[in-house]
DNA sequence: GCAAAAGTGTTATCCCTACACCCATGA
DNA sequence: TCATGGGTGTAGGGATAACACTTTTGC
């Protein structure tokens, strides 16, 4: 079967940047490729838009097809299209970020991948095509969003304590952070609330767990 | 000629939002549309990507098509996908906002445009596709960037005054700005210097004339 | 000399930052 | 009882916001 047009067409594809904190990293997803080109070599998850469906139902379909996840956060980042960005024909890629908490961590290797691996930003490895100029620039946008969004929530599993809120911001724009001044901020922002429980983790004062009060409100602006 | 893929692959465009200060307005460029679809009916400026060039360069091309000017600020927008956007077939269009400078105005019908005008934000008519979200979008984004970029320069001509300025902050935010504040903040940023020379415009006082130091620094951060 | 826009400093307020000790628990 | 991380308030400094009069020109 072939698709024929009366000018040339490009191909279009989505490809993800899928952070998450794991052993108190920040980590990103890549998957070994299994077919030319750049056979063998780790790059972003993602794959061609259906004509069907919207660019974010795409991202959204690429994100579960390669890791089994749904429903977390994602966005549009940007749109690379360089003409040699991919050896066999035109390539444009839009490029989205999806965020996931720590504990949605069932991964499931997908049949275009020979592997599937979390990274700490700090050990990339070389990425395929130009992925890891999109993964440069999704790290960016990552660390300038959590100084004015509340995106670090979606990194948070159902409940959590505020240290390890505060510490997934450390982690992030690594450097350290005052714990008072952490906690008024965050509660000033009046979009946790406390569950009541609290978490008892070794020899020491259990912590009070909290949860996010409105899921839908957690990308507002502080 | 035609073109032939083995899989089906969407038509790439890009549209341009084109902003400038003109009669002490906020005004987006608009062509109204000479073919089928949405014929007679307004529209942003845009066409389809060559297979040859990079986004920012088709988008470039079609910015210098639609209005004849060149060199000016141009950054991407966001990527438009939804399937049923364009009623032909497939159309992905990858959005961009370009600010031109209030004395750039020498503006140049195209081929494919009966006609090309100005519109106040406040008297846009309704547009084809979805371009009115589009035009939606890039209007928040240039606001946003008022507050914590040096984008308002992009409006400048090569010598302005601080009045001029600073009603360019005015129209665009719809608020009034201190004008002592706002000299102090503008000038403390270090980018912009007095020419010498002075405006005579009318029984008053004349104006100094500034000019930006440093154009290539012109996007800096606040 | 008068109308009209240009130009200029100081003070109060608010927000952000720095900082140290007590609490609850498990071993 | 002691070691460990959890939890809490206040004061100072810096940036932002409010505010009014003098200057220079054209008519």
């Amino acid at each position: 079967m072939t698709f024929t047009y009366d000018h040339p067409h490009p191909a279009v594809t989505t490809d993800i940047v899928i952070f998450t904190i794991r052993q108190n990293q920040l980590k990103a997803l890549l998957i070994k490729r299994a077919l030319a080109p750049f056979q063998g070599e780790w790059a972003l998850p993602g794959g061609f838009v259906d004509l069907d469906e919207s660019l974010d139902e795409g991202a959204r379909r690429e994100l579960e097809e390669e890791t089994g996840v749904t429903g977390v956060y994602l966005e549009q980042l940007y749109t690379f299209g360089r003409p040699e960005r991919d050896p066999r024909e035109r390539v444009i890629t839009v490029a989205y970020f999806a965020l996931i908490p720590s504990d949605r961590m069932e991964l499931r290797a997908a049949s275009d991948a020979e592997g599937v691996s979390w990274f700490g930003l700090d050990e990339l490895p070389e990425l395929a095509f130009d992925h890891s100029e999109i993964l440069g620039m999704a790290h960016e946008r990552l660390i300038a969003k959590l100084d004015y969004s509340t995106i670090a929530f979606q990194f948070m599993p159902a409940t959590f304590t505020l240290t390890e809120l505060q510490s997934v911001y450390e982690l992030i724009l690594r450097e350290s952070v005052d714990k008072r001044n952490f906690r008024k901020g965050i509660l000033a922002l009046g979009l946790i609330e406390p569950t009541g429980g609290a978490r008892r983790a070794g020899a020491h004062r259990p912590a009070k767990l909290y949860r996010v009060i409105d899921r839908s409100r957690v990308d507002v602006i502080k």
